[in-house]
DNA sequence: CTCTTGACTGAGG
DNA sequence: GCCTCAGCCAAGA
């Protein structure tokens, strides 16, 4: 099958689902490496689908780093716990030294 | 079909 | 480094 089969949200879950324990990515990283970094805000709208798909969303956010999107989990700090679990520091709804912890995904599906 | 909203990002001040 | 503006594309009303 071809990638277009895809829909975009799928992609979106794919790549997801390929984070690695305790790392976190972007939401233009992952628009980038589907070849829509114009499209980063589908990512995240596209995430909006992700509750209760094994889609890791709690290891996405925005280039800042920052937990944007844990107003979409159920409790006010599920995504910060989720994050802390797994050897992420977050403070204050961003994750600390966050080049430390980022996985780009166009730097590990591909060239690794 | 048009308008609004949004889990974003980059550029400019 | 922070704030604001504009561009981006898809889904829902």
């Amino acid at each position: 099958m071809k990638p277009e089969t895809l829909n975009f949200f799928d992609k979106v879950y794919e790549v997801a689902k390929q984070i690695p324990y305790g790392r976190v990515t972007s939401y233009g990283a992952i628009a980038k490496y589907l070849g829509a970094a114009k499209s980063a805000r589908m990512v995240g709208y596209a995430m909006n689908g992700s509750t209760g798909k094994d889609v890791p969303a709690h290891r996405v956010v925005n280039r800042k780093g920052l937990l944007t999107g844990k107003h979409h989990f159920d409790g006010t700090n599920l995504m910060q716990q989720l994050l802390e679990s797994e050897g992420v520091i977050v403070v204050d709804n961003q994750i600390q030294d966050f080049d430390n912890v980022f996985w780009d995904p166009a730097n590990n599906l591909l060239a690794k």
